[in-house]
DNA sequence: GTCTATACTCGGATAGAC
DNA sequence: GTCTATCCGAGTATAGAC
């Protein structure tokens, strides 16, 4: 936030934003002190104050810097489905290769909130419930034209969005599965919990098919 | 850990413990102070070196303890179910009523194993996998079964296990939904992510129905 | 077992020279 | 913009009296 274009100071400030994300995503913002992070661009503690006034606002930078990234790039991918359930698979998909991509930033987004003053707190979460509508606007859609079966929309919305974002915990890449075939588990299991046909086998060739609601 | 049952000094160390507990869910380990925890409890910072070695030894205790009662806890519930359709439905139900009766507990339990050293973090890492494991067989005995359509059990239990505890997140008593609604609407939502038939309406009346297998 | 007092280290943030 | 030097508060943990 507040970068000023073309500065010579901004590229120093981007590589604090750097060190900062690492050292704040493996040891914990509360954990680590102003001098680790200016020991990592190579500078002395009180050159850090040329470019944030407090700790804390790296911090905040950091988070409002991701989310705004990550709903800016949903408000791209989403332009590409036409019904509720391709949006919702279309969803899937993003969340989970954006999250992935991005495991630090989502980390320190998730873990570091307490650590927030409550000005920057209200300003993330409002980041937050702002991206998490869309997946209720897409559950809403599908529950109105019939091609979803859930009992309450805010509720399922959230239950998804933790299901997904749990990936983070524990996947790794270079493991057992890769992102694609994990992809495919979680495309099929979230379909699965809302729609009334329940789980479509083979169902991962596309994301635009037309899907008929089915009652109970 | 390591409780002399029945002398007077456990009576503080108990209360050391649910003072910590309180601070450490709160604020976060790292922003908690030895002089906070011996306030909560009504002494001074150097007595708590009576009761506990180190700060961390204190958040070790609670984490270890916590994470063997769920274990416990649970042992003793899944005696009552005899199909893994059947057990399914009973874990969702547990770790949504265990997790949500325990909120601190779970809270530093997710949050604050990276605080830990190498010693306890593998003990608490061991303990979780262990409980994770309760699931994983549910899941495979009911795909090898066919209730269940799973494409891999290992997967599928981490997203479901996600689910479940990111109710954590966001639950809170006295809103809009009560835990048994909120309760229903996951049961629904984790069988339908793992079963061929997909979402069964009205199917919150009991755990034992029997299914068959209903390929797609 | 708890107290007071304190050793020792480290934290965030600032001032002024260059 | 970065440096060195420093202020001042706070941290964990210990020592010894009671």
């Amino acid at each position: 936030m507040a970068r000023k274009a073309g500065s010579v100071g901004e590229e120093t400030a981007e590589r604090v934003r750097l060190a900062a994300l690492k050292l704040f995503a493996g040891k914990g913002y509360a954990a680590v002190s102003m001098r680790e992070i200016a020991a990592g661009v190579g500078l002395q503690a009180g050159a850090l104050y040329n470019h944030f006034p407090t700790k804390q606002a790296i911090l905040a930078d950091l988070m409002v810097a991701h989310m705004e990234a990550l709903i800016a790039a949903w408000e791209v991918e989403s332009r590409k489905f036409a019904t509720p359930v391709a949006a919702l698979e279309g969803f899937v998909r993003f969340h989970i290769r954006y999250h992935l991509s991005r495991g630090d930033e989502v980390f320190i987004s998730y873990m570091e909130l307490r650590n927030l003053e409550p000005e920057n707190f209200v300003r993330i979460e409002g980041l937050r419930k702002y991206y998490e509508g869309f997946l209720r606007k897409i559950l809403q859609a599908g529950a109105a034209s019939g091609s979803f079966s859930i009992a309450d929309v805010p509720v399922a919305a959230m239950a998804l969005i933790a299901m997904l974002t749990g990936l983070n915990t524990w996947f790794r890449a270079g493991g057992r599965l890769s992102v694609d075939e994990v992809e495919e588990i979680y495309v099929k299991m979230a379909l699965g919990s809302v729609m009334p046909g329940g789980i479509m086998q083979g169902s991962s060739d596309g994301a635009a098919r037309g899907l008929t609601a089915a009652g109970s």
